[in-house]
DNA sequence: ATCTTTCCCACCTAGGTGTGAACC
DNA sequence: ATGGTTCACACCTAGGTGGGAAAG
């Protein structure tokens, strides 16, 4: 008989729910996007998420504040990513078109947010921030990595549960965010070049080509 | 009443057992100390940690590797700290003195190593690491470190449960590990200047102090 | 040909060290 | 006076960026 944890609880339980956005047991629990203006700046181009064989992190990073919980009980908060659509994407004169039928999502992998299980006050105290989860295209990942399909669209979820009811099964009380405007295209090298602009211009781990840029047209300047 | 969680479970179950330095249910398990000699060597000078505000990691840090776990079911892997005796220290003429009766140890926390819960056949497929563990005097701290008083002898343990018996409180099958040789005394400075040297030596982080020392004798030798 | 993926690199951020003086 | 703690700091390690060439 398989082994019951919380991670293939969630898999067996919600796996039949992939498609629907969001679905809240209990509606006092409550999520807010924090950097959502970024997110929107980013989703009017598309977004493009970089995905390669040791693991990516997410840029802009998914961030949230959450209201309602009960302030002593226990929760385990959990990300996954769920195909938007059927299709498969291609760049094409500055435009992303559908290009076939999408390849299949094997793995329904979860992201397990670190501090998890923490109590309510503790996930209510400050924002969440997801800046740790890491995106790979290798579907032979050992390291716990989501696993995404190159030139595929996908939709961030948020799952809250209470650390009793994965310790008991008892599915009653679970909920399951999602904010549309961090959808995104999963890549392996960035198409569309407003995307690399914005995210060298926000990401300071990027910061280094910013002076890149500026100086090389300061070079083309010069033939002018 | 009190939420029951893995934390608090094992909080009830263990406290009594604070001073048996090992329990296990499940002979089949074997925990090995991968860095022994690193440790032989702090050891005999009596190894110090520093301990800060702010949360300091463990130099050596505890690498242990693991076998004899079911290769399917999901384990945790917790370390916490355990007083040795009931002695506060002092360091005077280069030796280690007992200095009056202990300041209690209130808070008896846990660190969950970050990849719990995961099956016995990733715990097994390379050595653990606890390098992340953090080390506080902060009696206050909200980030959930290991506090620790000053001046106080502390010997590390590990924990091995299975995810489903902190699920269903089925408290028959789990096990505690020491290994004698990582045994410590917190510090807010080090007093011993072996320890010092070993620490600068060996910590690829303090790598920065090695040229220093080499630098100082250098300059001490002008003067002759 | 065209499209996509992989690899190494210079350039960054983030944060782990003991020091030595100040502080208590 | 003595013993313990704190803080800013220079010096490191670790690892997150997109670029650009090469490979598939």
């Amino acid at each position: 008989p398989p082994v019951q944890t919380p991670v293939n609880y969630i898999q067996a339980s919600l796996g039949t729910l992939s498609y629907l956005p969001t679905f809240q047991s209990d509606t006092s629990v409550k999520l807010t996007l924090e950097n959502k203006s970024m997110w929107d700046t980013f989703n009017k181009q598309t977004t493009e998420m970089i995905i390669t064989k040791t693991g990516r992190r997410m840029f802009p990073v998914i961030k949230v504040s959450i209201s309602g919980l009960d302030k002593s009980t226990r929760y385990f908060v959990i990300m996954d990513m769920v195909p938007v659509d059927d299709v498969r994407y291609k760049f094409h004169n500055s435009e992303w078109l559908a290009s076939g039928k999408a390849d299949p999502h094997f793995h329904g992998r979860f992201y397990i947010h670190p501090d998890s299980p923490a109590a309510g006050s503790q996930w209510m105290r400050q924002p969440i921030s997801f800046h740790k989860i890491k995106l790979t295209n290798n579907n032979f990942d050992q390291n716990g990595q989501i696993i995404l399909n190159s030139m595929h669209k996908y939709q961030p979820r948020i799952h809250v549960i209470r650390a009793d009811d994965l310790a008991s099964f008892n599915y009653t009380a679970f909920n399951i965010f999602t904010f549309p405007e961090t959808m995104f295209i999963a890549v392996t090298a960035y198409q569309n070049e407003q995307i690399t602009k914005l995210k060298i211009d926000n990401n300071p781990f990027a910061k280094g080509f910013r002076d890149l840029r500026d100086y090389k047209k300061a070079e083309e300047h010069v033939w002018i």
